[in-house]
DNA sequence: GGCATCACTATTGCATGCACTTTGATGATG
DNA sequence: CATCATCAAAGTGCATGCAATAGTGATGCC
């Protein structure tokens, strides 16, 4: 009893209130990648001092949400395409064991609960951007959480999140949303039962958003400075060594060619 | 340049540098589940302000590590046997990964520097446990860092330490460890390229290490007091009250009987 | 003697203050 | 006029201090 109140009622969890605003506004794209954080300003909007914001933005840069350099202001994060890349691929194996441990045991609750969301989907389709992007990445954490295991709902989330944060770099407009009807066929197969159906829909799901989004390899907007300068520089001699070739070997494999030249 | 700065010359990065040791630590099985871990002693022994330690705390709560509790002293987690069998599930998913990314990709000099850690292994064979069981995690997380994606890096790291955790609490000494040679299998799979049989590798290999753990299901030592009296309490009629259904039933399917008989 | 209560201590929660770093603007200089 | 040094403003890094809370042992009551 005592130990549940202290989930249940996060009594006045405030580094959790600023996180929780934080990530909804990224995924939302009110914050876009490369917006500054200054600690004063959080500390003074959400009505805290500066310790609470700083350790609210230490737990996002965990998450990869917000990127912290010493020093200096902390900054939305601006994943590179290849973290991109890898952030889909992380997370087509993860959802795809999400989907695997729930097919066939979903209650009828459950599945209402999930059909009752894709409507929502449905209802903002023609609202703006923003809402529709995070209700698609919702309706996969409410799958995730639906096992029941905490571990497994933290890291859905928080890739979908980091997946949610790269389509606003990358992503066109209007690009991304074609998928509630996958949505809605995932649903299907989960309460039809057939695990091995229900991975691969869920599989192609992910893939086809993450292509639609990627594969255009649209001009990385907002991209660091450096990273879109980096095939310009001269190597300057005395820059990281070995450990580059193997990188580089992968940015090639993967990424065809078209880098930044639309720069 | 300069932003590398950040991440090789870790500048005077104290907070990361508590959380190094600290992993070390409690992946050594020098700090055991449960272990204490208060703000200030942690300061103290680390030369800083509570404030430090405090965030480094923050930190590896947020890896799962540690357990934060509103006003009460910070403990290292103690996974139970349900997360413990999660962990391993989303490990076995996450490092299939990783091996189909490195099959047939990996230089010479990569392998050669797994084999090294795999010597390095063999001879801590006969050592304290707690070298074995940190030298094989740290095969896992070498591997991991072959693909270069930092995204993949972490996770594999965080999950890796995690189940590292649970050995410590659910094995019993010298159970975990004759798995030097899979490593081996591993590496001349990996070599060998074919993705396939890797990823069967990797999948077998965590499944058996698990397995070895967890299905015994020895007496959870350390673990939390509520828990281990739960099914021996007389239920107070007010306990929780729909949601444990769901979780339940997941518990009953896949934990088969023998709770905590042994006690 | 057993049990509830209370006070005390250990420890966290959080704000504030000061030092240091970065940034960018301003003015000096060739 | 372009370039560079200087300096103030803004912001972070971190320690410390005070309030609040949980754990613990002592006290008194039944």
């Amino acid at each position: 009893m005592t130990r549940e109140d202290n989930r249940s009622r996060p009594a006045t969890d405030r580094v959790g209130t600023i996180c929780r605003a934080l990530r909804r506004a990224i995924i939302e794209q009110a914050l876009e990648p490369g917006a500054k954080l200054p600690e004063d300003a959080l500390g003074e909007r959400f009505g805290v001092s500066r310790t609470i914001a700083r350790h609210a933005l230490g737990q996002l840069a965990a998450e990869g949400l917000v990127e912290l350099r010493r020093n200096r202001i902390a900054v939305v994060a601006t994943p590179s395409w290849q973290e991109a890349r890898d952030a889909f691929d992380i997370r087509i194996e993860l959802e795809r064991l999400v989907v695997r441990q729930l097919a066939g045991r979903l209650t009828k609750t459950q599945i209402a609960e999930l059909h009752a969301h894709v409507d929502a989907e449905d209802e903002a389709r023609n609202g703006p951007d923003a809402i529709s992007i995070r209700l698609a990445t919702e309706f996969h954490i409410l799958l995730a959480s639906m096992t029941e295991s905490p571990i497994l709902i933290r890291y859905v989330s928080e890739i979908a999140y980091r997946c949610c944060l790269t389509l606003s770099l990358f992503s066109r407009p209007h690009s991304s949303e074609c998928a509630i009807n996958e949505h809605r066929l995932l649903i299907d197969a989960l309460a039809k039962g057939d695990a091995d159906a229900v991975m691969s829909l869920m599989h192609h799901h992910l893939d086809s958003v993450a292509s639609r989004a990627l594969v255009a390899q649209t001009r990385p907007r907002g991209r660091d400075i450096m990273d879109i300068l980096a095939p310009y520089a001269e190597p300057p001699a005395d820059s990281l060594p070995a450990r580059a070739t193997a990188r580089d070997r992968r940015l090639h494999r993967r990424q065809p060619a078209c880098k930044v030249h639309t720069v």
